[in-house]
DNA sequence: TCAAATAGGGAACGCATGCGTCTATAAAAC
DNA sequence: GTTTTATAGACGCATGCGTTCCCTATTTGA
């Protein structure tokens, strides 16, 4: 009965996914209501049925709503995956690099990924677990970064030698999620060039 | 009248509070729930719970939750009450002002009005209009207060002119919220006097 | 090729939480 | 003494987690 009505419809409609498709299409859902509806929306059910599944399947995979969201992030690139790694080669100034960190961080706050974001820190700065979590996947990479940026910048003679702690490595992400999570403000292009000309640059100048 | 009322009839305890005494006790109980246990766990019961009264008494004053809450955070203290506004005499330099300032940001955020305004803030990262109310209390007064500053350090020749922008002006406050709210990374005395004269002084400097 | 094993789809359920209402009683104000 | 208001708790309602059940699709391997 529903196999006929489905077999035949199903011509638009995939079949049944199983293992792996499933779980990614999971997963996707809950990046994305993640990103439109934020952590305090976000319920398995949504979840489910934008996955065009049942909750069964989802709890068969994760024990917990909460499991879910931490893997659903995983979907957010990473700084590597940001491009930032491979730019450190020698024909690019400390402030070329920085230029481009400025726009790869703020490319991700303004996608929907900075929506996924923005829902998820805050939710983390209630939640020591998932603050730990986020830290260690996506934070302390781009730390490392920018501290080794400022050190490659001092051997190049571009930035001066006490510019290279962490203090001075956070202001641009300090300023950047500041303006875009905490202030819902947009920032544009024009924005991020003026935050790294002047503030970022001046700050670590020789 | 209601002291000598209150002083007769409540030697022991003043077993039944009405009005602005009752309306007090609740505001504070809210603000102190928001502090402990933040926004999304912040409940009505729980306020009625804290301040020994009923939901009623509280349902007849305040609509909604929402209008408790933005009731409850102005028991924050505003700019003003933090001392910003007579500092500006003569006698201090911007970077003496500048320390002050520092000071009684992180003074709020370190105290539990510190959590009771991250639970609020991240809840307005998915709220416009608590958002709004929020900016306009507190943080537009402190910016206007910094330009402030920093256009009496350009007259007094020590602040370059260049420096009196919004954009310069976040920095403080960027950094600082960043560590407290979005890291939960504590920030002692010696950290606010590094961000000072490690960064916003060497940004403004003439 | 076909049956047995495995896994997905869909929906109902129990349970807990919490909002906002409502009622009954008790205390304060006038 | 009458009116207003506080206290205390029950109530209805909605939401959403995590479980369970039954049925059906897909895979596997004999």
């Amino acid at each position: 009965m529903t196999a006929a009505a489905r077999s035949s419809s199903s011509v638009v409609t995939p079949h049944r996914r199983r293992g792996a498709a499933l779980e990614d299409a999971i997963l996707e859902a809950a990046f994305a209501e993640l990103s439109e509806v934020g952590y305090t929306s976000f319920t398995v059910e949504s979840v489910a049925a934008r996955a065009r599944t049942g909750k069964a399947s989802i709890y068969r995979r994760w024990p917990t709503k909460q499991d879910l969201v931490l893997d659903a992030l995983c979907q957010l690139p990473t700084p590597e995956q940001c491009g930032l790694e491979p730019v450190l080669d020698e024909s690019m100034t400390t402030f070329d690099v920085l230029r481009e960190v400025a726009h790869a961080i703020s490319r991700v706050l303004l996608s929907p990924a900075g929506d996924a974001m923005r829902s998820v820190k805050c939710e983390a700065a209630a939640d020591p677990e998932l603050a730990r979590a986020i830290d260690e996947r996506f934070q302390a990479p781009r730390r490392a970064f920018l501290l080794a940026l400022l050190r490659r910048g001092v051997e190049r003679g571009e930035v001066r030698p006490e510019a290279v702690n962490p203090l001075i490595a956070d202001v641009l992400p300090a300023v950047l999620t500041h303006r875009v999570i905490l202030q819902r403000e947009p920032v544009t292009e024009a924005d991020i060039i003026d935050i790294v000309e002047q503030i970022v640059i001046p700050l670590i100048s020789a």
